[in-house]
DNA sequence: ATATGAGCCTGTATGC
DNA sequence: TGCATACAGGCTCATA
């Protein structure tokens, strides 16, 4: 589910709420999601306070006064939210906190690709951060540094741009989404693309990203933020899931094709290849 | 080194 | 109705 704006969007969310609370206990549905470890969780971060609460990627990451950290990935169904004391555990509910305030914090996950595990926090950069590329929002994300990335690939842009190691957050919607707005074809190669092109992608990784923060990320099916409410960028996209309707610039018929097995959506009038 | 494909899971929608 | 197939916001690993 979650790319960027998503992580963005559940950070905003439970910022305010969880910096200065504390866990009071951790209660485990089930032992294994893609990392099996959870035991130690529990022991690492309770009666801690929390100081802050960030991500990075499409990590998020909250920190704690001993100098551990909570690090949650939401793979592709996952959910954080914060729920009332009443809350009664529901199915493909993996952990439940119990805040110090007496609300719960729950991580539900139906696919389980996601992850949730604790770690000093001065582990988490080689443990997790080493490899990844830049933030789409990094000073360092320059016209050089892409174009460095780009010089010799053989692979479509849009399978670059899903590249963490190059850029970190954008992933299928908003892959679409920004080739689109940078009037790039989803095919052309990554050795292909020119200086202006670059320049132009940069940009409107940017700007689509920002939209979509500000509407509190995109929701097509699993997406809630902390408060379990819904994003509602999924109005303002121009290709993805849009196949076979209009193009909103040109009027021509969006059309959806596959890239290493991911849906992909452009307009072919004004992505030119 | 770079490029491709399979695999991890469950739920839902589609077609026969 | 049943069953089989395809597909869904991600990422890692094994194979060419």
């Amino acid at each position: 589910m979650p790319e960027l704006p998503e992580v963005e969007t559940l950070k905003n969310s439970l910022e305010s709420k969880l910096i200065g609370l504390s866990i009071k206990n951790v209660e485990f549905k089930r032992e294994n999601l893609r990392y099996k470890l959870f035991p130690d969780l529990a022991t690492d971060i309770l009666n801690m306070n929390i100081l802050d609460v960030r991500r990075r990627a499409k990590y998020l990451i909250i920190d704690f006064a001993n100098n551990y950290s909570l690090i949650v990935h939401l793979g592709m169904s996952g959910r954080f939210t914060l729920q009332p004391a009443s809350y009664e555990a529901k199915k493909h509910d993996h952990v439940i906190f119990e805040l110090s305030n007496g609300s719960k914090l729950v991580f539900n996950d139906t696919r389980r690709f996601g992850m949730i595990y604790s770690f000093k926090t001065s582990s988490l950069e080689e443990k997790f951060f080493n490899n990844l590329g830049l933030e789409p929002f990094s000073e360092l994300l320059t016209l050089e540094y892409l174009k460095n990335k780009l010089t010799g690939r053989r692979v479509p842009i849009k399978n670059l741009l899903m590249d963490n190691k190059i850029i970190v957050g954008v992933g299928n919607i908003y892959a679409s989404e920004s080739l689109h707005l940078a009037k790039i074809h989803p095919d052309k190669l990554g050795i292909d693309i020119s200086s202006s092109e670059i320049e132009s992608l940069i940009n409107s990784i940017r700007v689509v990203l920002s939209k979509a923060i500000t509407a509190g990320g995109t929701t097509l099916k699993d997406f809630v933020n902390g408060d379990n409410k819904p994003g509602y960028f999924t109005q303002q996209l121009t290709v993805y899931a849009r196949g076979g309707q209009e193009c909103l610039n040109c009027s021509s018929v969006i059309i959806k094709a596959k890239h290493s097995g991911r849906a992909t959506f452009y307009c072919k009038n004004c992505q030119k290849a």
